[in-house]
DNA sequence: CCGTGTTTGTTCAAAATTCAAGAAGAGGGC
DNA sequence: GCCCTCTTCTTGAATTTTGAACAAACACGG
C-alpha cells in the first residue's frame, strides 16, 4: 500500500551487505578492475589506444556507411557526449576517425572510421579477441557464460538512463 | 603433447566470439560501465570522491589500526603504486588520510585512515551499500548472486600479477 | 664491508575524464 | 515571423590516470 514501506531508501537503520554479498562484491570489483586494466593495456600496448577507444572504433565498423552520429555512438559507447567529443578529437588526431557535417541536421556531426582506422582494427582485433578469450571465455564453463550474460544484460537495463525511474513503478 | 598445439597465442585465423559470445561480452562492457559510472557519480555527489578513493578509505577501516602499507593497500584495491600516490595525496588534501613514516622500514610509508576520514565513510557508506544493493543484487536470483560470485572469482584468480604465468604451466 | 640487484614510493609530463558552461540549430506554439 | 524550450556538440579548467624515470633503502652474496 505504502510504496515508502516497502523501500526506505537510504534512510535509519541502513541494510549492510551480507558476508557473502560483500564476497561476491568484492569479487567482482576485482575482476572487474583487473580485466579492464589487462585489455587497456594490451590495446595501448598493440593497438597506441586504450579499451574505450577501441569500443568506438567498433561502433563505427559496425555501423551502415562506418558513421554514426557523435549522440548515437555515445549511446552505443555508453559514454557521455563530452567524453566523447575529446575521444573522437584523439581519434581524428591518430587519423583513425574523421568528421563530416550531417546533411540534415545542422547541428550533428558524424564521426566517421577511415581506411586508417579500419587497419587498425583489423590489425589488432585478433590480439584483442584472443585477451578476452584467455581472460574471460576460456575459464567459464558454457553455462557460467550463459549466467554471466543473463546477469550482465539484467545490470545493464537497470541502469540505463532512460529507465532512471524504473523504480518508481507507481509513476509511470 | 605439444602445447602449442592447443594454444596458438594469437597468429594465423583469429578464433573470433561467437554471436553469443559476444552477446555475452556486450552485456558485460555495458553493465561494467554503466555500473561504475553510477557509483562515481553517487560517491562524488555524497561523498566528494570517486568510487575508487572510497574503496582506499575502506581497506584502511579495515586493516588493524586504521593503517597500511602503500603497497598493501595499493595490491588491495588493484591499483598500482603510482595511481595510489597521487589518490592518497589528494585524500591527505581532504583530510582524510595522513601519511606515516614506516618505523621498519625506511623507505616505507603507512597510509593511515583520520577521524574525519572514518566519518566520511561512516556517513557515505549507507548511501553506497544501498546504490549497490539497487544496482545489482536487488535484481538477480540468489542462484545468479551466487553464480556471479564463482566467475568473478576465478576471473581475478587469472588475472592476478602474481599469477601471470599461469597460462605457462610447463614453466613451473 | 662492498657491490649488485630488488623493492618502495614518489615525481613528472602526457593522456584521459569529468563537470559546468556555452554556442548554434531544431522544433513547436502562437 | 517570433519566442521559448530542448537538443546537439564543443570547449576549458580541474581532476584523475598512466607510464617512465628516479632516489632511497633494503637484501644478500661474496
Amino acid at each position: 500500500m505504502d510504496p515508502m514501506n516497502t523501500a526506505p531508501a537510504s534512510a535509519d537503520a541502513p541494510r549492510w551487505l551480507t558476508g557473502e554479498e560483500q564476497r561476491i562484491w568484492r569479487s567482482y570489483l576485482h575482476a572487474t578492475t583487473l580485466l579492464e586494466d589487462h585489455l587497456d593495456r594490451q590495446l595501448q600496448r598493440d593497438a597506441g589506444m586504450p579499451h574505450v577507444y577501441y569500443g568506438l572504433l567498433v561502433g563505427l565498423a559496425e555501423a551502415p556507411h562506418r558513421r554514426l552520429r557523435m549522440t548515437e555512438l555515445a549511446m552505443k559507447a555508453k559514454i557521455t557526449r563530452s567524453r566523447l567529443s575529446h575521444a573522437i578529437a584523439r581519434l581524428e588526431k591518430s587519423g583513425w576517425v574523421r568528421r563530416e557535417d550531417c546533411p540534415s541536421d545542422k547541428r550533428g556531426q558524424l564521426a566517421v572510421l577511415t581506411d586508417a582506422g579500419m587497419e587498425v582494427l583489423k590489425r589488432s582485433a585478433p590480439g584483442h579477441v584472443a585477451a578476452v578469450r584467455q581472460a574471460l571465455f576460456e575459464r567459464l564453463t558454457p553455462e557460467q557464460q550463459k549466467s554471466l550474460g543473463e546477469i550482465m544484460q539484467i545490470v545493464a537495463e537497470g541502469l540505463q538512463p532512460d529507465d532512471a525511474g524504473a523504480d518508481l513503478p507507481w509513476l509511470r
